[in-house]
This record gives C-alpha cells, sequence and structure tokens, in this order.
RNA sequence: CGGAGUAUAGCGCAGCCUGGUAGCGCACCUGCUUCGGGAGCAGGGGGUCGAGUGUUCGAAUCACUCUACUCCGACCA
C-alpha cells in the first residue's frame, strides 16, 4: 500500500477524551473515531488490526472443531422470554420496537438464539459434541463506557456454544476451548492467563477468564509468575484426544482475579519469588452452564437408550475490539504502538526519504515490488515529508520493520532496516535487503506454531 | 445511576472573573527554498464561540434550561 493513496489521519496531539495509553494511541494513530459513547468507527489502519486479530480467532476456533455460523445482531424479545432473560437482563440491554411495535432486542450475546438453532435442527445424541460459533457486534448500554474500545457500548464478539449429552462431555468440549484460547492469545502475541473465575449457581471449576497483564487493567489479579512462562500447546494439539493433562497443568498454579480470592490466601498459596500481584484485562471468558438454556427451551437430543436428553453446554466469548487495546497496552513505547508481526497492520514500511529524487524513487519502487513479490505486507511511505516526519509516523503506528532508503546509504548501495522492537539498525545491500526481512518476519507470524 | 468536570476552526488551547463585533500553535491551501528524527520564509482559507431562553444599547463573556462528552464510584466480553 502507497501511503499517499492510503487513508490514515494521525494526530500529532492526543485528543483530550482519552484517558489510558492505547485510546490516546489509537486515536493518534488514525485507527478509529468515536461516533458517539462507546461507539467507534474504525478506520482503516485499525480495521485491518482487527480483521488479523479475527483471523487468528477464527483459525483457532476451527482447528478445535468449532463450527462458524452467523446469527443476526437483533433479536426478538420472545425468545427471550421463554429464557426468562427478557425481564431479568437490565437496562444493559438495548429494546428497540419495529413498526409493528414488536419488542425486538439488539443482543448482547445469543444463548437462546443458539440454543434455538439446536433444537430447531438436532435430534440426535450421534450429532453431538457440536461447538457452534459466531462473530458478530453485540450492544451492551453499559451506564459507563470508557477507555476507547476497551470498554465500549457496541463491540465485536466471539462466542462459541457447545452442547453435550452430559457434563463429562461439556467437560472436554470446555478443555478444548481452554487449549484454543492459549493457543489464540499466544499467537497474537500475547499471554493469556486463565483465571478462576465466577461460576454463578452452577458451580464447579468450569468459569475461567483469560487475563492479559498490563498496568492499566482493569482487575487486580494474583499470580504464579510460573504461569508466564508455561509451553503454548503446539499446532499439532489433537483435539479429539484428552486435553485434560493441559488443562490439569495450567491451572495447578496459582490464578485469580480479586474478585474470586483475596490477598492473603494468594500470599500463603504460593512461594515468595514467584507471587505476582499485578492488574489484567479481561480478553477472554469460557463457562460451562449445565441445561441453563436447554431446560427451559427445550434443546434435547436422543439418546442411545431412546430417551430424551437435555443437553449440557457451554459458552466461551473473546472479544476482538478489546484485544486491539489490549495488545497495545502490552506493547507500546514513548513513540507509539509496537505491533507484535502478527497482529499488525503492515510488516514493513519502506521508508522512501527523499521523494521526488529520481534515484531513491526509482531504487525504492524496485524495493516495494520485490517486497511484495516477496509475500510481505508492506506499507510504502512515498509521501512528499521530511524525513523526521517519516520517521514519527512509522514508529508511531508500530510496524514492527522500517526498510530506510536514502540517497545517502543509496550512494553506496546500502539499505538501513530499523527493529521497531529493539530500535536495533542495521545496514546492509540493497539486494539482500527483502532476503532479510522475510527472515525475520515469517518466523514471527505464529501461523505455523 | 450517584458524585465531579468540560463544551471557542479538523486537533490542542487562550479569551470569560472585570460584556464592546474572536485569537494562538499544529493541521490545511499557494509559491519559493529545504530534505537521515514531526522543516524555513512569505502569502491565504476556515469558527451562527454545544443548543435554547433571558438580562443588556451591546453576550463567547452574566443568568436559567437543555444536550453532548469526559473523569471517579457501582456493573460488565
Amino acid at each position: 500500500m502507497r501511503l499517499s493513496r492510503y487513508f490514515l489521519p494521525v494526530l500529532k496531539e492526543s485528543p483530550k477524551e482519552a484517558e489510558i495509553v492505547s485510546h490516546k494511541l489509537m486515536l493518534r494513530a488514525g485507527m478509529i473515531k468515536q461516533q458517539a459513547a462507546g461507539s467507534y468507527s474504525w478506520l482503516p489502519l485499525g480495521f485491518k488490526v482487527l480483521n488479523k486479530i479475527v483471523k487468528i480467532i477464527e483459525e483457532e476456533q476451527n482447528r478445535s472443531g468449532a463450527v462458524q455460523l452467523l446469527m443476526p445482531t437483533l433479536q426478538s424479545a420472545d425468545l427471550w422470554r421463554e429464557s426468562g432473560r427478557y425481564d431479568a437482563y437490565g437496562k444493559e440491554m438495548l429494546r428497540i420496537q419495529d413498526r409493528h411495535e414488536r419488542d425486538l432486542l439488539y443482543g448482547p450475546t445469543n444463548e437462546e438464539m443458539i440454543t434455538d438453532i439446536f433444537r430447531t435442527f438436532v435430534r440426535s445424541y450421534k450429532d453431538l459434541p457440536l461447538n457452534l460459533y459466531h462473530i458478530q457486534w453485540k450492544f451492551r448500554d453499559e451506564v459507563r463506557p470508557r477507555f476507547g474500545t476497551m470498554r465500549s457500548r457496541e463491540f465485536l464478539m466471539k462466542d462459541a456454544y457447545s452442547f453435550d449429552l452430559d457434563e463429562a462431555g461439556a467437560k472436554r468440549a470446555f478443555h478444548r476451548m481452554f487449549v484454543a484460547y492459549l493457543r489464540t492469545f499466544y499467537r497474537m502475541g500475547l499471554v493469556g492467563i486463565p483465571m478462576r473465575a465466577d461460576t454463578g449457581p452452577i458451580g464447579g471449576d468450569m468459569s475461567y477468564e483469560f487475563h492479559v497483564l498490563a498496568d492499566t487493567g482493569e482487575s487486580a489479579v494474583f499470580l504464579d509468575s510460573d504461569l508466564l512462562d508455561k509451553p503454548i500447546p503446539a499446532v499439532d494439539t489433537d483435539f479429539n484426544g484428552d486435553l485434560s493433562p493441559i488443562f490439569n497443568d495450567w491451572t495447578s498454579l496459582f490464578a485469580a482475579t480479586d474478585e474470586m480470592t483475596d490477598e492473603a490466601t494468594f500470599r500463603a498459596s504460593v512461594s515468595g519469588n514467584k507471587q505476582m500481584a499485578a492488574r489484567g484485562i479481561e480478553v477472554g471468558h469460557i463457562f460451562y452452564f449445565g441445561t441453563k438454556y436447554s431446560e427451559p427451551m427445550g434443546a434435547k437430543v436422543t439418546g442411545p437408550d431412546g430417551k430424551d436428553v437435555i443437553v449440557h453446554m457451554g459458552s466461551y466469548g473473546i472479544g476482538p475490539t478489546r484485544l486491539v487495546p489490549a495488545v497495545i497496552e502490552a506493547s507500546h513505547d514513548d513513540n507509539g504502538i509496537i505491533w507484535p508481526v502478527s497482529v499488525a497492520p503492515f510488516e514493513a514500511v519502506l521508508i522512501n526519504l527523499k521523494a521526488g529524487d529520481a534515484g531513491t524513487d526509482a531504487a525504492c519502487e524496485a524495493l516495494y515490488a520485490e517486497l511484495n513479490a516477496a509475500g510481505l505486507d508492506t506499507l510504502y511511505d512515498d509521501r512528499d515529508q521530511p524525513a523526521g516526519a517519516k520517521f514519527a509516523t512509522a514508529d508511531l503506528i508500530g510496524i514492527p520493520y522500517q526498510l530506510i532508503l536514502g540517497p545517502r546509504g543509496l550512494k553506496d548501495g546500502q539499505a538501513e532496516i530499523k527493529h521497531r522492537k529493539t530500535g536495533e539498525r542495521e545496514t546492509l545491500p540493497l539486494g539482500s535487503a527483502v532476503a532479510r526481512l522475510k527472515g525475520l518476519i515469517e518466523p514471527q507470524r505464529r501461523d505455523k506454531v
């Protein structure tokens, strides 16, 4: 993409509405524009990151055996009356009437609707286990939206719903999602720590929130620091096999939010040098809720013995529009964002230090073509701007690698690569620049690990 | 929903206390010069001062009402 033809409205100063660093940087980098409280337009750069995150989620959901579909944003109130939640849900739920004065709502979640789909089509235990998911916009009329897209009213959510014959089956489904989530966050360059969460009236140990550690996290969390070094289940993990060893390994170490524990318990449970009190951003939540919806809504299958069985369900959420700021909170410096390669809007930025100079232009054009041919997603800064402005923009929008080309190096046939994360610079012959970048970038895509 | 604030050009701000026909920086447009860390000089465009009502000869400025947005708290992917 040529920057001169792109739409990248970067700001030198951050709008005063922004309080936390990710919000400021998303505004300054031209990723989002607020349209109302808790409602945002996603500008091209932000949308590109959001889509990369969504793609990773889809790949890992599919790998785990979940099947994607898409449900509407507007739902009939009748469905929610069946589960009893139409009255139980508070003012967070946006209620609407259509022209016939029928009650509708903008879905804050989809348990009722997916249960309706299930009961319509699934009749036999032979069709289980089943896990259906979608990635759709939700609306929750939060009393106080804040922190940009971290806590917005309209937000994108991946929600998966598992259906099993009994609790044992539901547990296996739960483990599959648990492992998928570990992989999903890892692939985004994050460490998503599973933490015991409130199970509500169901009880048991099948409710985990995944948190990304960040100073600006909304929850106080306590964990065993060994969790940060645990190996992530590999790409060839058998999702049809027994995943309980992985689950048991991860959950054997202490990790909980302040809602689930207190500091004294934490101090007593974890050895001193491994105690880690931090703050976390909740980026995912998986939980088992049994027959809470299947019972009242009549979601059942015929079992092996010919008798009807109410199915056991679980639901599994991830917030992509929250993950974008979460990545930024976890990875930035004074100059701007530092994207992990796997979610970066562009993998490299080619900086032409003297646009308009025939020699530099020609060399950049050649390199740009070479970068594209090598399959590297590249932004080419071909604008007629001072060098400093280009460096500042490149740093701000956080592209992992800058390939810098100017008359000075060019006369010796040299290009320069700057690593955004470390600030390291290397000078190398023009002819080897693309191969070098490819070698740096490909392993960091994390698409084969 | 309780408490506290803010609203003046695309963004960041001054002006308001002590009413007198709106200003600065950045951004934008034109020209020239620059060109390895947010360029320099010259010229230029852009604002019913959030909305409404009132006080006054006169309101960005004073009063009242409303709206939007932000922050703190309780709630949540």
